[in-house]
DNA sequence: AGAATTGATGTAATATTATTACATATCATT
DNA sequence: AATGATATGTAATAATATTACATCAATTCT
């Protein structure tokens, strides 16, 4: 058995979930975002997040645990919550409240991950804003939604409220999935 | 033992639990609201509304249920949760998805729930936007709010997007509970 | 009125999501 | 190596929500 023990400092020999090249890119990436903010990113956290940027749709912290029992350990419902925490806190991550269920950060996934328009640690870790498709599952993080929150600061303003986060959850039917979209793209794949 | 069986149509000698007058108008008001939809108040819808109403910070269902076992009937989760349901289908609560807890909608509450800028079928039923203190626990659901709406429905159009619901819950430190705010109301009593 | 239909409730069991408390291990520094 | 801080393992339990099926009550239709 070949096990090469190597073990560069962020990036430990844990790859049994065969991460594609490009999530492997965006785990790498987000190692080197916390490593920023003094966090580390660990064996747990890593394979966690990158089950999050597998799936296409949101993740539930049970499905998690699910998958990672497949890999060696036998991780227990606060691995996989203390392991989320991190992420959230870290902004890799967001809650999707009414699924609670998990879904990355759309940071992790543009493939020019530095000029985004939220620094993750001001308007994304603590707000953020979401398109949920009741037929595909599909959530959609509004990036580009400055407007909203700033709508929400003024009417916070006007009430002397002080915001320390907000999220924003529209459901509904995704272009993909509307049924007389003339373009007929067809409705995405069921999410299962 | 003198139950006496007498059951008037909508407001049942059910009233163990002192709603005051004013909530008691609030019901009779609900009552006529769902009758208008084709719904039915019944004394166990009846009586988790009022509760609803008579909480000052949002409720758990499970929280609603201990209340209820304290009057004669011995109810379940099923109970409860049906009782929520059909609240929250006749937009008569929201449900604060961060808290997993119910609050009353706001047309409820006031004196004129005449003139509401939304009704209760299109824009509240299945969308609202909250305010959550997280000193106090206190919950205001923005009804002043439309521009909100405005900017997901143009963000919704621009993405193809049929929006069906939406809700905005806003976390923070409301007005009284702001630690300086010069005109020392004080914090308002912790929730518990 | 009596039967059929629908809507609402009772009841038991179970599913899903999340946390507590405490022991152990690992990492960073001295 | 000793220390202190951070991270993980483990068992139990809490909190929230749903399923399935039986019973009951109101409505409608002969
Ligand atoms: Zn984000
Ligand atoms: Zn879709
Ligand atoms: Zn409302
Ligand atoms: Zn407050």
């Amino acid at each position: 058995m070949n096990m090469q023990t190597r073990t560069p400092p962020s990036s430990p020999a844990d790859n049994g979930y065969g991460f594609s090249d490009r999530i492997q890119r965006q785990l790498e990436h987000a190692a080197h975002l916390c490593a920023g903010q003094g966090g580390r990113m660990t064996p747990q956290r890593r394979d966690v997040l990158g089950l999050i940027l597998t799936a296409t749709t949101p993740v539930g912290a049970y499905d998690l645990l699910e998958q990672l029992k497949t890999s060696g350990r036998k991780p227990a419902p606060p691995t996989v919550y203390r392991a989320l925490d991190f992420l959230l806190e870290h902004g890799l991550i967001h809650r999707i409240e009414r699924l609670s269920a998990f879904v990355p950060c759309t940071h992790l996934q543009q493939d020019h991950p530095h000029d985004h328009s939220h620094g993750p640690a001001e308007n994304c870790l603590h707000s953020a804003q979401f398109l949920i498709c009741r037929s595909c599952g599909g959530v959609t993080e509004i990036a580009d939604a400055p407007r909203v929150l700033d709508v929400l600061k003024s009417i916070c303003g006007k009430k002397n409220f002080t915001m320390q986060s907000a999220s924003v959850e529209v459901e509904g039917v995704c272009e993909d999935c509307a049924p007389a979209s003339r373009g007929q793209k067809g409705p995405a794949p069921a999410p299962n």
